[in-house]
DNA sequence: CGACATCGTCTAAACGTTTCGACGACCGGT
DNA sequence: ACCGGTCGTCGAAACGTTTAGACGATGTCG
């Protein structure tokens, strides 16, 4: 295998002129350029990896943590992998990858042993202990997602807010009057996760702005739990047998209380999940159930969902996590500390609308 | 950063010497190796990943190509990522993660710039670039999956044979006197897939071997053709619209062809099913439909599928290709190539049985 | 016509390991 | 007492780059 020496042999000139030649770091003449290139085409030469880090101060690999936690949606997990593997590979970068069980020891070994330049830190979770190691290790890192203590960290995420703020404007414009959003269980929201209170005051705030009642439901797991709630929300009032209602929050146009009679010409006709996979179908389950159909009797919108809503009977209309767009941005942030020094931010990314057709004007009746 | 000049100076020794008595590769006196270990803890030293690969003979990295094709099943695509980076991870290697869009490229790349020391390639197809492109490359390669053309390289995969073996043994121990293997579309087997036709061939050379009446039938893949053909082997006869069963090959205990009448004593009650997900799914639907229960009236098995079987309704008895199995050996192999020389095989794993309870004895009266 | 920047190239010093060969110390066998 | 061998250690030469510094040659501007 050719090295830079045969290649500067060949060529006739020294060996720092060819590397000079490669990576343009200083002008060389024309002719001899050329020549450089002819060598370099001749020989097959490709730079050595290792004498390239050693030499050179970068490794040009970056690692990529990936949990695969069991709660996970494989392709949209794969979908992220593969978008942080392209985006590398346009800045010239390779990617290792690290798994679960070697979370934060091989985080440790490959960052002291400088075997990459940067983490890419995938799937992060409120309490995650790859935020506090990343930031002690002192590696330029980009996290997708933020961590209960973002601090001194560059993270990348979707804008909660604008998300939510997005699916009540859809609602809105389609002519809805009541609006209403099913949540996280109670928990979610006790434990502090970000986004999920995030995108509920994005939704309620946004809501208010455009003058439109708009009622906030925590949802349970379980599939009485979620059908109460439902019912709750649809009846516009508290109608569940758990009494779920009694976790709502109803909000006039002023920002105020607004409570609905059972069966009130209020009850929303707009309807915004932000939940799980399985939540979401218990939902659909429940209003075909009800007789009722989508987009005709009900909009609904999948808030921010991490899977596929395209397959769901009907389909909804979602704002998902779009994997290459915070992933590209991810890795910019990544390069961009190893010269320029990035300052430590949280990063939103613009919520783009998925249309599947689960939103219409409301049937004029309601 | 401590390098292991640091760590030669606070120990008093040389560097060669540390370097002996980190790798073990010559023998240290007791109270020597106590010094070393203590300044390596004191200064928390790592040997650094550029000066290790420039100066030995490894890399310690191995490339992983795993195309993302759109029929993959994500989460079996992801356990086998996994399953390579921990197998890797046990033989103190890193992984280097390879996508589709640069399948020849990125292959090409790392392993003449010397990155790797070998590579994994993942999701074989009959035929596939990537395997012609490692035999050229002389680099150290373990394929999981056989390629049209395995000359030259090492192959990792199910024993399909042994797959479709266990399979009749299950139905014939279980009481099962006539059985029938539903198969890929014809195009599969005309194109000459390898295990396809290995898995048929097992199937019909066990059965024999067993003295059990088998049927096997291709089964194309939208819903009318596969419920004719599902309809086909149970009515014993050709019965499907589309005369499903010209596809079919009727073998007695000797070899010979059997045809059975419609509403045959002979008609099959164990099904075989070797196909992809939606045929399975679409052919436990018309079985439900024809008002049969699995295992009551017949036992059903999914030959080695690359999917769950245990969500669906009901679960199937499954022989699955098991990540964990094939990646391993994968990299052990790739390894071996590194200091023994390995010669080029097809190296087949032992097929498990996974228990679902689709298998059960037949009904007295069938 | 000097002063001075710029261009093009070279020499040489890093970068941090591994590993070969050498060498003294010590041991056992003759 | 001598020889061969193993043990423990060291010095030095790789491995293949990048890059700072030096140095003529060439061009520009006063």
């Amino acid at each position: 295998m050719a090295n830079i020496h045969d290649v500067a042999r060949v060529a006739g000139v020294s060996i720092s002129t060819v590397s000079y030649a490669l990576s343009g770091k200083r002008p060389i003449g024309e002719k001899t350029r050329l020549r450089i290139d002819e060598a370099v085409r001749e020989l097959d030469y490709m730079p050595n990896a290792a004498g390239r880090m050693l030499g050179g101060t970068r490794t040009r690999i970056f690692a990529l943590t990936a949990p695969l936690r069991n709660d996970t949606y494989a392709p949209a997990h794969m979908a992220f992998v593969l978008a942080v593997v392209t985006a590398a590979r346009a800045h010239d970068y390779d990617v290792l990858l690290l798994t679960e069980d070697e979370a934060t020891g091989g985080l440790r070994r490959v960052s002291s042993s400088r075997l990459v330049d940067g983490i890419i830190v995938l799937d992060v979770s409120v309490n995650d202990e790859r935020a506090d190691l990343v930031r002690s290790l002192g590696v330029p890192a980009a996290l997708i997602g933020v961590p209960g203590n973002a601090e001194g960290l560059v993270c990348v995420d979707l804008d909660f807010e604008a998300a939510a703020a997005l699916a009540v404007d859809r609602l809105v414009d389609a002519g809805h009057t009541s609006l209403a959003l099913l949540g996280h269980p109670r928990a979610v929201y006790e434990r502090g996760s970000n986004f999920p209170m995030r995108f509920r005051d994005g939704f309620l705030a946004r809501a208010a702005e455009r003058g439109v009642p708009a009622v906030f439901t925590m949802v349970e797991k379980d599939s009485p739990q979620i059908r109460a709630a439902l019912g709750g929300v649809l009846d516009g009032a508290p109608g569940g047998a758990e009494g779920a209602a009694t976790d709502s929050v109803h909000r006039g146009a002023t920002g105020g209380v607004h409570n609905g009679a059972p069966g009130s010409a209020h009850a929303p006709t707009g309807i915004v999940v932000h939940a799980e996979e399985g939540v979401h179908k218990v939902i659909l389950e429940e209003i075909a159930h009800r007789g009722l159909s989508i987009p005709a009797d009900l909009s609904v919108i999948a808030g921010v969902p991490t899977f596929d809503t395209s397959s769901f009977t009907p389909a909804l209309d979602s704002i998902p996590l779009i994997p290459v767009d915070s992933c590209v941005r991810a890795v910019e942030l990544a390069v961009q500390q190893l010269d320029g020094t990035v300052e430590p931010r949280v990063e939103l990314v613009a919520p783009k609308y998925r249309d599947h057709g689960s939103v219409a004007a409301p049937r004029p009746g309601s």
